[in-house]
DNA sequence: ATATATTTGACAGAAATCGTCAACAGAAGA
DNA sequence: TCTTCTGTTGACGATTTCTGTCAAATATAT
């Protein structure tokens, strides 16, 4: 199974497409330690960054941003024990939301 | 189904103990205010909090913590599209996670 | 009216986050 | 070798965000 990072599967597709951190990083327009860090998990990934990197890596947005926010979820819950429990109740929680509100 | 925030739960909770935000605020050894906004979901509980109000009200603890934790899973993602995918991807991060390390 | 309960906003200090930068190390190429 | 390209690391202020404290304002009850 997938264990993989979004670090770690940016880093990835940025090497099949050959590409240099330094020229990736002009094309987001940040610094490249910055971009170095997020591809090794050290500073946090955009929601913006996913995307425009998934244009530049031509691969599919959808996938890349469900891996980020993932992680995100993984990240603030995932070392509670009621973690699996807590995603049921947040999964419902948000369906219903989306019912009522628009 | 219930849309009810924790803080409102701790709110009901207090009330039906019959017990001022002021004593509860000395058992937690915190400012009134604070408590005052936790309540109304305006500043963020923690985890200790929840865990000693449960025992002040004598109610479950775990069924606090999992609604604590998965408003935590909401604000963090709720409103992305891909929230329900994402959190299938977690929950499966997560499980695979405990498998393995202990 | 008086006392009790809750809410609100402002404040300063602490802590976390941010982008920038320079120095460093390693690999590749000339 | 020397040089260039590539990636990593840590430090540095500048913000920004978060925290607890407090007093005043409001609401509720006796």
């Amino acid at each position: 199974m997938s264990t993989e990072t979004i670090g770690n599967k940016l880093r990835k597709l940025r090497e099949e497409n050959a590409l240099p951190l330094r020229k990736v990083a002009v094309l987001l327009d940040i610094d490249v330690a910055i971009l170095s860090k997020m591809e090794r998990s050290e500073r946090p990934l955009t929601k913006e960054i996913v995307t425009q990197l998934a244009k530049i890596y031509k691969h599919d947005r959808e996938e890349l941003l469900v891996l980020y926010l993932s992680q995100k979820i993984v990240k603030e819950i995932g070392e509670e024990d009621l973690a699996i429990q807590a995603m049921h109740v947040a999964e419902e929680q948000i369906k219903y939301q989306r019912k009522k509100h628009k």
